[in-house]
RNA sequence: GCGGGCGUCGCCAAGUGGUUAAGGCAGCGGCUUGUGGCGCCGCUAUUCGGGGGUUCGAAUCCCCUCGCUCGCCCCA
């Protein structure tokens, strides 16, 4: 074994898979920059305090995923486990707010102390939209939609939306009261974990996993039913005009997701492909997060989007990553410098060359040549040198070996015109 | 944090107590000193994730440890 290795739960992307992050990323960034939404990019480290307002000091991220240190200068710095507390910190320290509503996304790696398993490691990456001072079920529906199409266009099937409404914080508590006296009947048909649930976090013992459980919750009573007027109308609109989007959706009143800001439109897009951590994207509305740290009152939502597990999904799907057009072949003092001369202009003419470095025999660099897949290969050694020319040999498979056209060095347009890759 | 499975070359692997640890792919070199796709030949693990133990003898058995993996918890 070697001597060093990565931590564990982290992960090198190798060489053969950054093409497939290179498309889902050029990808992301057009839809999102269609749909008028900006970049903005925050620290990996904050302030420990800001994930604890933030997230909340119930949750699980918080009480025992967060990566803490403590500084030279004795602050306590947290490397940022999801995206949207940092971009609400930003948002309101650099008073974007005051500047009418926001559409933003971010992306890059998030970090969290979990055990890993398919689909979750302990740093991976996020890719997020945050919409500010946006309150309309029409926004939702926007957001939802952006997602949605973005995931559609990267070539995704067996994809599932999940819509659910939390309601208000007061219907939120309303349903708690109902739920609580409900389970309380029955806590010997409970589980472990849901036991302690039922004191800390209610609500969460509706996604839980457990058979028995999820059996006696069919019985429970539904936040739906405990959701306002408003909220109840607010959510139906939602539905509307997702179904006039064409977007299929389907109602599970027991998503609840993890994080405590949610309040109202809920919402996850699963994969049947994915095991356990079946959730690609997952969002919600965060109408008081804002407030909550410090900034005005301001509604908003968003989703974060899982970057490994749209790579897992990708996956049987193969690129060829980085086909040279030119292999360029040579040997001898002069021409290989020659070559690298070449090199430089036919790159400068947006041509991929691969210039072999090996100083090996003409028989050897023709193999790597056609290893390379290149739909060229130029020639120049001592030959070429001495008559001021170079040759150029088709390397597809269906080519004559002995079929080689020689071109004058110093004719760099026509050397570069017929080794150009027709356009698309 | 808790449970199950696994760990032999860069990759895929055979080997389950007994002399030098199969094979394939990839890599490098040669057959072929200046011309490719095929073929043939050779080279590439003193060592089986790491450490300790049992044994005359261990990749094979035991213990510890690290890592991977699947599930729980949780989440993207």
């Amino acid at each position: 074994m070697t001597d060093f290795q990565t931590l564990r739960g982290m992960v090198d992307i190798l060489p053969s898979e950054t093409e497939r992050w290179q498309r889902i990323e050029t990808l992301a960034r057009n839809h999102f920059s269609l749909a008028g939404i900006d970049e903005i990019r925050t620290p990996l480290l904050e302030g420990t305090e800001l994930f604890k307002r933030g997230i909340g000091e119930g949750t699980d991220v918080v009480g025992k995923e967060m990566y803490c240190f403590v500084d030279r200068g004795d602050r306590s710095c947290t490397l940022r486990p999801e995206g949207t507390a940092s971009v609400v910190r930003s948002v309101i320290q650099n008073g974007l707010l005051s500047q009418g509503p926001q559409r933003l996304w971010y992306g890059g790696p998030m970090f969290r102390y979990e055990r890993p398993q398919a689909g979750r490691q302990r740093q991976f990456h996020q890719l997020g939209v945050e919409f500010f001072g946006l309150s309309s079920a029409r926004s939702d529906a926007e957001l939802i939609s952006v997602a949605w199409d973005f995931l559609k266009d990267i070539g995704l099937n067996g994809l599932t939306l999940q819509l659910n409404s939390l309601g208000t914080l007061e219907d939120r508590i309303h349903y708690r009261i109902k739920l609580v006296s409900f389970l309380e009947e029955f806590t010997e048909l409970l589980d472990e974990n849901s036991k302690k649930q039922l004191i800390k976090n209610p609500l969460r013992i509706l996604d839980s996993k457990n058979n028995d459980v999820q059996k006696l919750l069919d019985k429970a009573p539904t936040i739906g039913d405990s959701l306002s007027k408003e909220s109840k109308e607010r959510f139906c609109q939602l539905q509307q005009i997702l179904k006039r989007l064409e977007i299929p959706f389907v109602i599970n009143q027991k998503l609840v997701r993890g994080l405590d800001y949610y309040c109202q439109t809920a919402f996850e897009i699963t994969s049947d492909q994915l095991g356990a951590q079946a959730t690609v994207c997952g969002g919600g509305r965060y109408d008081d997060l804002v407030e909550q740290l410090g900034g005005p009152p301001t509604p908003s939502i968003g989703f974060a989007i899982g970057m490994e597990r749209l790579i897992i999904l990708l996956s049987e799907k193969t690129f060829d990553s980085n086909i040279p057009n030119v292999y360029l072949v040579n040997k001898g003092k002069e021409a290989e410098l020659e070559a690298l001369f070449l090199a430089r202009n036919l790159r400068a003419a947006n041509i991929k060359v691969e210039l072999d470095n090996s100083g090996s025999s003409f028989g050897k660099q023709f193999k790597r040549a056609n290893k390379s897949k290149a739909s060229w290969a130029i020639v120049i050694g001592d030959e070429e040198i001495i008559n001021g020319e170079i040759k150029i040999k088709s390397l597809d498979k269906l080519s004559n070996k002995k079929d080689e056209l020689v071109f004058n060095m110093s004719d760099m347009q026509n050397i570069i015109q017929f080794v150009k890759p027709f356009d698309h």
